[in-house]
DNA sequence: CTAGGGTGTTACCGGTCTGTAACTATGCAG
DNA sequence: CTGCATAGTTACAGACCGGTAACACCCTAG
């Protein structure tokens, strides 16, 4: 019953909501379109008239995922205009929020798990999703003055990912709990190595 | 078609070793019990004379899993009888190694990611077993004479855990490329701090 | 008032899913 | 040879899956 997302605003951004929201809770095989549109308070005609497909519509669930995600960005800037070390802390800060904020890990990697299929048009986009957020880390570690930018932003992207399915097979108590100080102290210690 | 595991054995054995070998490769809910009996070259009441239930047989993969990775430890004390320190360095090469062994990440983690129902049997399973891994590296890394064991092994763990969830979004060539050279720093880092 | 696009409804298609029933074939122990 | 456990075969139940067809509805633009 948590699943109705059932706003007045269009069918077509309803589903995409709604979509996002189950997937995102119940994995996508473990979601019918049936129970989506269902939920979404339309039908399932309705549905196949905005997306062509199932694979569709869970593609653009994740371009939506990936657009909130670089809002977060953003509100980084915001807070911290032109301070790059303060918003590398920032993203700390929200990734540990992130880590306890449900169990379900990151959508992309849960959808990776799921969509075998080499060819599945969302593997695309979900390699091509995740290298933008790369490429953004490593930029914020290299404005920020690190030495080494690329192999600290990659360390903590690898940090990041391992904590939230950390989270999600032993919960928030096992070794993702450290994940603030383990940060915090690669970025201390990047910091005062030399530039290579 | 590589999917016929089909010596002969005992059909019970043939059915688990198949399943283990196509959940890791479809996924969980990417292959149903008739796709598994027949790659076995059995058929789908003989399973179910051997498991009650598809969860059932989920659950003894996930345990003939962690017994595989139960057999990596013991091959790391017989390669470097009594010498810690060089078992860890052998677990480091180990997990670089199953990073680019195929991109499929980590059963567990993957069983997770699929199977959301908080009270479904295999995630008891999967917690229980991922907290025994954790023990296991953790007393390792005590027995290796570092100072803060604990929080080694926890990043350590983090790092492999993300590497494999990365190997998986967005390929070898991405973040996880660097794992060794992370985990060997961390390791030196760690061996030069005082205990606490 | 009218025309038409977006929406809702119902029913359906062919396929797949887990799980079961009833029966047959095989192989081995006594 | 007999008896029995194990395994194979066929068919089926009941549910769900993604996707489509045909048609009725309503709201708004002209």
């Amino acid at each position: 019953m948590t699943d109705g997302v059932v706003e007045r605003s269009r069918p077509r951004d309803r589903i995409l909501e709604t979509a996002r929201d189950m997937f995102h809770k119940h994995g996508i095989k473990g979601v019918g379109v049936d129970a989506i549109t269902e939920a979404a308070g339309t039908n399932k005609m309705t549905l196949y008239r905005h997306f062509e497909s199932k694979d569709e519509l869970i593609v653009e669930c994740l371009r939506a995922n990936a657009a909130k995600a670089g809002a977060m960005w953003e509100a980084f800037e915001a807070e911290f205009p032109g301070d790059k070390l303060a918003q590398l802390h920032a993203w700390v800060r929200k990734a540990a929020f992130m880590l306890n904020a449900d169990g379900r890990g990151c959508d992309m990697a849960n959808a990776a798990a799921e969509l075998t299929e080499p060819e599945h048009p969302a593997r695309l986009v979900i390699k091509e999703l995740k290298e933008a957020q790369r490429a953004r880390l490593v930029t914020l570690c290299r404005d920020a003055g690190i030495g080494q930018a690329e192999l600290l932003a990659d360390t903590l992207s690898l940090l990041f990912e391992g904590a939230r399915v950390s989270v999600q097979t032993v919960g928030s108590e096992g070794p993702s709990a450290q994940f603030v100080r383990m940060a915090e102290g690669l970025i201390v210690s990047f910091r005062g190595a030399a530039a290579s």
